[in-house]
DNA sequence: GAGACTTCACCACTGTGTGGAAGGATGGCC
DNA sequence: GGCCATCCTTCCACACAGTGGTGAAGTCTC
């Protein structure tokens, strides 16, 4: 069982404390649709039992993790908090904030950092170039790893891990259209690896392109990565060289500061 | 025990359920800390016994809710999503959103919706006056109830509440470094509900100033406010009245729409 | 290199969390 | 208006998950 459906996560470890790892099944759950869920639903797709769901989300709304109307169960505002306190409290955040300033003030564009997290990618903070619309909180919003600037995440993983990646990965699809060639791809992430770049244009939004280097941490292992993203007239193919090497000494910076 | 020692939640309910009430106890304590803990003092503040809290930091951490380094723990990426999910799910703030830029715009100062969480607001969407909006480190900031505009929210709380509210909070002091009397207090609580909104200068910031009105739900009870501020030249007191009835309006369209 | 501090692994006991089933509540349909 | 289908809630006895003491292993300080 515990299968939930989206396989979206790596291998789900057995371990005690059974009760903890099924009300976080539960919020996750929560976290995954975007509109209220009744409790049969949430028990459904949690894999788990009505009166056990319940007494979980009975425990979650009295601290504010959760909120219920007459149609259903929703995340709470409780949440906030912990989003709060890891926004203000990481070091790889608080090292990344005046980094992401000076590269958007320098290059015009948008940049942005994000995590690797799971077999995707979350957006963490974003620094608008000079175009001023940007409305929205991208921040928290979940990518995937395959495209765009996630292949700067992906091209550093482990083989092991990297399989494992891509198995659960072959049914999907570029934006465009066309299907992911595995072939294609690996090479592709060993030029990223070669050059210490990635680059992508109108991957995942048509007409955007970007630009991303990763950030590595204490241990070598990638699990972040910066990035610049624009229109693809503001980033024509002979400046990319020139951005990659700048992105790559933020990430650097970053790095530094960070760990 | 369970004596956390904030003192900032009104009462904590007995409940079956213990260990994922004590896995949120000690989220809790994370997200309360601005910096790395260790389990021992983890621990040590959620009154709970050492091997207890490394099984539920360790499951915490597997499942991404938990960061660790050799300092000790953080709050992990992982609760982004949940704060993702609540900011773009919850039917309040998309109701909020769209009134918040109205107000913003048409009065050139920063709207914001504020909900009520135990005995303290939290900053839920932000709109600056002019500027574009940067992003927004404020959205999640814990903010006191007796001062600024959380007076709109503490003139809503039925009388036992109130009382509760106050005994806790004998020991505070305004930003002035004036102490808090009881009897204005309530006094001007009394003002604020017949007058509809709430108004106050310098009170939380030196040199700002603010109105607030309560967004009533389905049961007639005030959980959430909306505000705005500005520097109090902005804010001349003759201004009040009308961006007073502003607010009433608007938090009226949003109660309208939210429930 | 000794001392003080952590964190970690182990294990026997007991009380908590479990899920089935039965009782209410609600709403849609004829 | 009555019937059936869903959904939510409450209750209970059993099994096993969660507990916390203890001692070993690790790490930093001076």
């Amino acid at each position: 069982m515990a299968e939930a459906g989206k396989a979206a996560e790596p291998a789900k470890a057995a371990t005690s404390m059974r009760s903890l790892e099924r009300a976080i099944d539960v919020l996750e759950v929560l976290d995954a649709s975007h509109h209220a869920l009744r409790l049969t639903e949430i028990a459904r797709r949690a894999g788990l039992a009505v009166a056990t769901t319940q007494r979980i989300l009975g425990v979650l709304e009295a601290r504010g993790r959760v909120e219920r109307d007459a149609n259903g169960y929703r995340p709470g505002v409780g949440l906030i908090f912990g989003a709060h306190a890891y926004l203000t409290s990481s070091p790889l955040l608080t090292a990344a904030r005046p980094v992401l300033q000076d590269l958007a003030s320098a290059t015009g564009l948008t940049a942005s950092l994000f995590k690797r997290l799971g077999w995707s990618r979350v957006v963490l903070a974003r620094v608008a170039g000079d175009s001023p619309l940007r409305y929205e909180l991208p921040i928290g919003e979940r990518l995937p790893l395959h495209l765009g600037a996630g292949k700067a995440l992906a091209a550093h993983m482990d083989p092991a891990e990297l399989d494992e990646f891509l198995a659960q990965l072959d049914d999907h699809t570029l934006a465009d259209g066309t299907t992911l060639d595995r072939d294609d791809f690996l090479a592709e992430l060993k030029l990223i690896r070669e050059r210490g770049y990635s680059q992508a244009r109108g991957e995942r939004e048509p007409g955007m392109a970007s630009v991303a280097a990763p950030v590595v941490d204490a241990d070598g292992t990638a699990t972040a990565a910066v990035q610049v993203t624009g229109a693809q007239a503001d980033i024509p193919t002979e400046r990319i060289p020139e951005l990659g090497l700048e992105l790559q000494r933020a990430a650097l910076a970053i790095a530094r500061r960070a760990y």
